[in-house]
DNA sequence: TTGACATATCAACAAATGTTGATATAATAG
DNA sequence: CTATTATATCAACATTTGTTGATATGTCAA
């Protein structure tokens, strides 16, 4: 289990929050198949450049993504680690003991 | 492997969003103990009744929590396949056959 | 009944997020 | 150099989301 001790919540939220978006989904899909350069993902989102540019940053700044410059064209892929820190984030729904006691 | 065909993007940003919030994350943390009313989650959350109210409507709008109303209680769960469908959600990050080519 | 309680819903507002078009920066080709 | 290409950043604006306080609804107790 790759679960340690529950992340900080507001970390939580800003993972889940940069996947929340349409737009940022269809890049990760494209990038599911490996590093992909913006111009590329351009094709592939069908979004403006400014656009394109702002949710590659909202997913780099959440750690989803890496990017790598080469020459005068800019790589992004999946992060390494996120998968796993995703996964740790799906604790968030996991039941865990805790009294099952009546209320009010 | 719970991953069918990867669910609608639509569907899989709304996932998310239900759990890009803090307050939302707290009030589930206290829902992995169990089945809670609501006004057991006020004092664990902190929140004014009425957006305590909002918060419990998104997450149940998005599916991930169930409630139930006993008397002139609301009991709120987290919801049976909610763990499943974040699992599955949690494809957009799994790599995929694709071609690497060289772009531009 | 009437009143008190638990909770949802609403309207007004505030804050955060996403979009667009323009401009800046950096790398390369000519 | 200068022009061109790839990409980031910015400012103005639009949209969405969250907050607050007030009010509505349903349930129980007296």
């Amino acid at each position: 289990m790759a679960t340690t001790a529950a992340p900080d919540l507001r970390r939580t939220a800003r993972l889940f929050h940069a996947l929340s978006d349409e737009t940022r989904l269809k890049i990760l899909a494209r990038l599911r198949g490996g590093e992909r350069c913006v111009c590329e993902l351009m094709d592939a989102v069908d979004a403006a450049q400014s656009r394109l540019s702002f949710h590659l940053k909202a997913l780099k700044d959440a750690g989803i993504v890496v990017d790598r410059r080469e020459g005068r064209w800019n790589y992004y892929a999946i992060a390494p680690d996120a998968r796993d820190d995703l996964s740790d984030a799906l604790a968030v729904l996991k039941p865990r003991a805790g009294r099952a006691g009546s209320c009010c």
